[in-house]
DNA sequence: GCTTATTATGTCTATAGGTGAATATTCCTG
DNA sequence: CAGGAATATTCACCTATAGACATAATAAGC
């Protein structure tokens, strides 16, 4: 249900072709809704159905032809619609990796660590690719209110990889393993990450245990 | 797929049947793999056909009959193998209300701001309530090795309540609201919170541009 | 005796979400 | 001109999930 108002909503701040709708996502939408490529076709042809969005058949000289995709009328107002309902419900949590943790008693540590360094190293990857479009929104002088929004959007993408990056550093010092390498350069940081990534696993029970 | 291996992890914690399976998950398994009763209930038909566990009548008094299911040898085998497969995917963020915003100049922003109330309460409540269990934990004196696991796994859940609740926040004041009441007492709070909270969307704009 | 709630276990169906593989064109390099 | 990379798209299939429906026992209140 959502991909399709995801890429509506894309559309509407750029019309473009598939293929580039995939890079878009690739790059920034991704931090809020993830898609493949043969899902993303699949719902243009569906919006494309529904006549939320057209498609008119580009001529390319260097390159194969491509279809240039637009939302319609009726589309922006399927858009606007559902930005409007208040049936909102949060986003459900799935990780493969805490569901591992859980029953983590049952295996050896060392198995957990090499489960939980990988996780680390794909949100420190992810976490510092956001940054870098956060950085090229930071050094336009005016953003349009439009950008805002998608910087706004951006920002929720970069604490939650932020979280999962200090969560992983206070699993970490429990698996009783020191961590690497710092996160990131200190001063470059939100104070944020530096608060979280001293809290130690102890240190939150107790805090949990005096908590009214 | 995953959710055979959240089913087996939970009840080779506690062996249980399907009803106290699924009231367990909207307690706190919840936290890091949600499912609907439909599909636990079909998960353990599943699982049980496949020998990973076995299910004993149980007859009760009181009430309605029940099954308990238990993990079997092949059962405990086949989540230890998995646990230890290292082919791990970090999760994929999908956020409705951030596509929403995505688009948010197409509509008035007073429709923004009901949706992102809704958000905002919503997982201030699962915070409140991954944090009641939280409590539960510190309680007790000394924690088995099993339930330190779970409580990892916990932390994580609530890191990640906490990283939306204060992005809420950030997108509260950029929006032009003043946040309608504070978090939770201050003092109960990690340091983490306190700080992120207090975060603005300009700040965080500023400090992009300086980041390296 | 009737209604409603809780415990307890499922099935069916439609649709959304997701993967793997295949296809075709054009460009660039050796 | 052969082979690979990038561009551009589609098919077939499978799983996940939501929502509705079905059943049946007990317990509590009116």
């Amino acid at each position: 249900m959502s991909l399709s108002y995801a890429i509506l909503a894309a559309l509407f701040n750029q019309p473009c072709s598939g293929y580039d709708l995939v890079k878009r996502f690739n790059k920034s939408v991704e931090c809020f809704w993830s898609a493949s490529h043969q899902q993303i076709y699949k719902a243009l042809a569906k919006l494309e159905e529904e006549g939320h969005v057209s498609s008119e058949k580009i001529e390319q000289e260097n390159r194969p032809n491509k279809k240039l995709y637009t939302v319609t009328d009726s589309g922006r107002q399927d858009l606007q619609q559902w930005i409007g309902e208040t049936e909102t419900e949060i986003v459900p949590l799935k990780s493969d990796l805490l569901v591992k943790l859980s029953a983590g008693h049952t295996v050896p540590t060392e198995t957990l660590i090499n489960a939980l360094d990988t996780y680390y190293q794909q949100h420190r990857d992810k976490l510092k690719s956001y940054q870098a479009v956060s950085k090229q929104y930071a050094q336009v002088p005016e953003l349009s209110r439009e950008s805002q929004f998608q910087y706004l959007a951006l920002r929720a993408g970069i604490r939650q990889q932020l979280a999962w990056v200090a969560w992983c550093e206070e699993a970490m010092g429990f698996l009783g393993q020191p961590v690497k390498q710092p996160v990131i350069k200190p001063g470059a940081q939100p104070a944020a990450v530096r608060e979280s990534s001293r809290e130690s696993f102890r240190e939150s029970l107790r805090e949990s245990s005096s908590a009214s």
